[in-house]
RNA sequence: GCCCCUGUAGCUCAAUGGAUAGAGCAUCGGCCUUCUAAGCCGACGGUUGUGGGUUCGACUCCCGCCGGGGGUACCA
């Protein structure tokens, strides 16, 4: 947007430049630290450095000569059309906007995008986008949920900054584990299930913590006790080896029970609005996965150690020719033959590639599982692909309790679903004596608005790499920077227009902005390179921080600055279109969270 | 041992190499006869783990050390 002034500035600087004989530097543009007024500065400290470099300061320290730089370039700068006033000052130049010109600007823009502001550009890259990875038989907890939000969020700013995205599911719908909760249903509990999904999912996790402890040496054993134990784990073990072998009567208890929990695991993501555009099953991959396997030995990229009763491996840092120890040997193909996870997701990616034509694959997976990452990525380099350079794990933080790590073996862990609940009856009390005109149903509906946005915003508001000791309540806190503040701000722009009757199609800023006025209008303006920065870095806490700034604004706004009651037709009208403006913008930053506006609260 | 992540206010967290390191919670004090008090305004609170280096300028980049977490060939 101002692209014309600067290289207006540009073309001055030359000119200076010649007469003066100064080498600038390049100039960096950035937003001058708010402080009541509006507009963009830069320094010229490198410029100054480098001519003491070049031993043309004649003695005089950098700080100032870059401020006397600055001074000159204040004097040839003069009148801009749209600034207002320039200044120098330790160094900078701050180049302060004619407001009128562009409040209007911007206002008109948001209102006429709408839901479209702040898009970025169409760019010609496919992404996917791969999280929602949970095992089947096992709860979706807290830690799925955090993998979930994370992941929608990302896929979220990726294509609205103008990426074609897909969105990928990796349920592990086989493994020991799998099998495990199996066997102990067949064998104990057949026939019992609930028929609520979630109930059935809590009932599942009780299962698998009473299999774990069944399965489990224990101290002081009986002769009884272990020839029981091993009795019960040689019928596991027989249970995945038919499994493996396509047993039909195990395959059919197997689907059966492997949709109880995608049937759950589809009513969570749609209860988070999140609709996932392809499935991988881990239990598909697996055949694929043995095929690449010869193909990577063939190419001399694997090493076969299976004649020697070996597995079959990846030096990769001797492949990389390193020295020093890094991405280490991996193991592709266990000695019997049977495939791992780092050769699933090698299928995987490799159908990625090819199937869907995707130039950039990122995987949310949690941080420990770094090194499994680094290894595939170095593998599909050395197989050769190209956009194994474009491979990014975004790994994020584990979700521990105060207590400790969650435990589905022991059943120490927090289901999605209870929390979600809880929120969601928390909002409800909070909410009864404020709207007592809203009908019971609008009010059910907005509480779980609240109570699950104030679950997301609490994941989303740290930065990925970091853990979260999840303690309820401040995970469900409704003061402060949370979600709900961020939906209060929207509520109450809503209350205003509603009760003004909307915004008019026209307005002119032409009366004097109060501080709070030009900082909300310094903000909206700001919400299209944001999103463009949080898609550069894949942090939606970028989105996070920004819609609590936003709201936090917009509140300071709301008790200082009267809208309805302001002085004046002209400037009420412009003041309900700058309200209409932020709420529009409200609303896109918090759908970027996947969290929802309500209208009331 | 090696690799990855991490260390900022009492607590939980922010801060494209740039101006006086910012929020929330907690504590204390104000504000509901003005558009929703899930709010606003103010006070209190800092040697950014530590020692060097690079730079006009370092929470940010580089190196060493210390603390915390995770990983380290046939689990996922």
């Amino acid at each position: 947007m101002f692209d014309t002034q600067q290289k207006d500035i540009q073309a001055k600087l030359n000119t200076l430049a010649k007469k003066k004989a100064i080498k600038f530097a390049p100039l960096k543009w950035q937003p001058i630290p708010f402080n009541g007024e509006w507009g963009i500065t830069t320094t010229f400290f490198q410029t100054a450095a480098n001519e003491a470099k070049d031993g043309k300061n004649k003695g005089m320290p950098v700080p100032q000569r870059a401020q006397e730089i600055a001074e000159h370039v204040k004097g040839v700068v003069g009148g801009v059309e749209g600034i207002s006033h320039v200044e120098a000052v330790n160094g900078y130049l701050n180049l302060y906007f004619s407001t009128e010109t562009y409040v209007s600007r911007i206002v008109n823009l948001i209102l006429d995008q709408g839901a479209d502001y702040g898009r970025g550009p169409k760019k010609d890259e496919r992404i996917m986008v791969e999280y929602a990875q949970p095992n089947t038989l096992h709860s979706f907890h807290i830690g799925h949920a955090r993998n979930a939000i994370l992941g929608e969020s990302l896929a979220r700013i990726v294509e609205f900054s103008g990426f074609e995205t897909i969105r990928a599911s990796y349920p592990g719908d086989i493994g020991l584990g799998v099998i495990t909760v199996l066997w102990a249903y067949n064998k104990f509990y057949k026939g019992q299930e609930p028929q609520d999904v979630h109930e059935r999912g809590q009932w599942l996790l009780k299962i698998y913590t009473e299999a774990t402890a069944l399965l489990e040496e224990k101290e002081a054993e009986s002769p009884d006790d272990k020839a029981q134990r091993e009795e019960y784990d040689a019928e596991r073990r027989d249970m995945y080896r038919k499994w493996d072998e396509g047993d039909p009567a195990v395959r059919a208890l197997w689907l059966e029970t492997r949709e109880w929990s995608l049937e759950e695991l589809r009513d969570i993501l749609s209860m988070l609005g999140i609709k996932i555009d392809e499935w991988f099953y881990e239990s598909e991959v697996d055949k694929p996965s043995k095929a690449i396997v010869d193909e990577l030995i063939k190419k001399g990229i694997a090493d076969d150690e299976r004649a020697d009763g070996g597995p079959v491996i990846v030096k990769i840092d001797e492949k990389l020719g390193l020295k020093k120890e890094k991405y280490r040997t991996a193991v592709i193909l266990r000695s019997d033959g049977t495939s791992l996870y780092l050769t699933k997701d090698l299928a995987l990616a490799k159908e990625k590639f090819e199937k869907y034509n995707v130039d950039r694959s990122i995987y949310v997976v949690d941080n420990r599982q770094s090194l499994h990452f680094q290894q595939a990525f170095k593998i599909l380099e050395l197989w050769g692909f190209p956009q194994a350079e474009k491979c990014y794990h975004l790994a994020y933080g584990f979700v521990t309790l105060p207590e400790g790590a969650m435990s589905a073996r022991s059943g120490r862990v927090v289901l999605f679903k209870d929390v979600a609940d809880q929120a969601q009856r928390r909002a409800l009390a909070a909410m009864t004596e404020r709207t007592p005109e809203m009908s019971s149903k609008d009010r059910i509906k907005v509480a779980q608005q609240i109570g699950l946005g104030a679950l997301i915003y609490t994941m989303l508001s740290v930065d990925n790499n970091k853990d979260i000791v999840f303690n309820i309540d401040d995970a469900l806190s409704f003061d402060g920077r949370t979600a709900p503040y961020i939906q209060n701000a929207f509520v109450r722009a809503n209350s205003i227009l509603r009760k003004a009757g909307g915004a008019p199609d026209s307005a002119s800023f032409e009366h004097k902005l109060a501080p709070d006025e030009t900082q909300l209008i310094d903000l909206i303006s700001r919400f299209p390179s944001t999103v463009e920065q949080a898609a550069n870095e894949y942090r939606p806490l970028v989105i996070a921080t920004y819609a609590y700034d936003l709201a936090n604004t917009f509140h300071s706004f709301y008790h200082s600055v009267p809208v309805i009651k302001a002085e004046g037709a002209e400037v009420q009208a412009a003041r309900l279109r700058l309200v209409a403006a932020t709420q529009q913008v409200l609303e896109n930053a918090l759908r970027l969270l996947v969290i929802n506006a309500p209208e009331g609260m």
